[in-house]
DNA sequence: GTGTTTGTTATCAA
DNA sequence: CTTGATAACAAACA
């Protein structure tokens, strides 16, 4: 379940494979994985050169060749792209690289894109709810101005930003964290951990937090994503990164995952319940 | 066969 | 127009 630790751990890792290189072949595997016709998105990435890999919340984009076109990849649920560098030639005419490929791409593979230095990228998806398009420079702007809010760990993030948010909402702080117009890249792991550390109870009405309390989840969030970013994201799941390695943050989890465990806190009970469809982890005792 | 998993959007209501 | 609530999608597993 990629959020914003996961995909900007992959964004890192692909910014140092892909930045220069072009694209000399392009397999798509499950049509419907592609939103533009399958001609076009061809066309506007073969033989063009990458520029920068960056990130919007859980979104990732490429920028190709020179006439402002960009590659967007969404991971969804259970999206990878996983990154398989040149195949190393053994003697007698084997490859090394031909059983890696077999362990990095599967049955689940969608797109396959090789690049001039002989690399690969596999973008595997299990369930399909990934997606990747090419778009311009002004369908970009429209998407990222619609669609997002302030990033976590940045300026734009504050916790004057923050109160305006939660100001006078009467939704509970679990869906509004999850809402990417509103604070981008939470999902629903990174909810659970930052109102754990937080110390609020996800079905607290946003709109009643008291100053101290928008301070606190302030802090929270930017700590439980900053040292999630430094432990390369978490796996649950299916999460891998760009070398299909699993992420550390795992064993790092407070709430997320112990239900019926012990609280760390305090020593209570964890607690698992749905709020607004969602799996939601609290310590009933400490989140109040 | 049933329930569960989640990121995002569509749809409807107020 | 904004806000809120809910269902739907997809596929695998216990």
């Amino acid at each position: 379940m990629p959020e914003l630790p996961e995909v900007e751990t992959i964004r890192r890792d692909l910014a140092d494979c892909l930045v220069k290189q072009s694209f000399t072949a392009i397999e798509i595997l499950t049509a419907k994985t592609i939103k533009n016709p399958a001609a076009f998105f061809k066309s506007h990435l073969l033989g063009q050169k990458i520029g920068a890999v960056s990130r919007r919340g859980k979104l990732l984009i490429i920028s190709v060749g020179n006439q402002g076109g960009f590659l967007l990849i969404h991971l969804k649920m259970t999206g990878q792209l996983v990154y398989q560098n040149k195949k190393t030639k053994l003697a007698g005419g084997h490859s090394l690289g031909s059983e890696q490929a077999t362990a990095l791409s599967n049955k689940h593979t969608r797109v396959i894109f090789r690049f001039n230095n002989g690399g690969v990228l596999f973008f595997n998806d299990l369930r399909r709810f990934g997606y990747l398009k090419i778009v311009n420079q002004a369908e970009l702007d429209r998407i990222l101005v619609n669609n997002y809010g302030p990033e976590p760990l940045t300026k734009e993030f504050s916790v004057v930003a923050l109160k305006k948010i939660l100001a006078k909402r009467k939704t509970k702080l679990k869906v509004l964290l999850l809402n990417q117009k509103l604070i981008a890249g939470l999902g629903n792991i990174y909810v659970d951990e930052s109102l754990f550390r937080a110390r609020l109870h996800p079905e607290r009405i946003a709109g009643s937090l008291k100053e101290a309390e928008i301070k606190k989840l302030y802090l929270a969030i930017n700590a439980v994503i900053k040292q999630a970013i430094i432990s390369r994201g978490t796996t649950f799941n299916n999460y891998v990164d760009s070398r299909g390695q699993k992420g550390n943050f795992s064993r790092q989890l407070q709430v997320y995952g112990r239900h019926r465990e012990r609280c760390l806190n305090c020593g209570g009970v964890i607690l698992k319940k749905k709020v607004a469809g969602r799996g939601t982890h609290y310590c009933p005792n400490c989140q109040k």
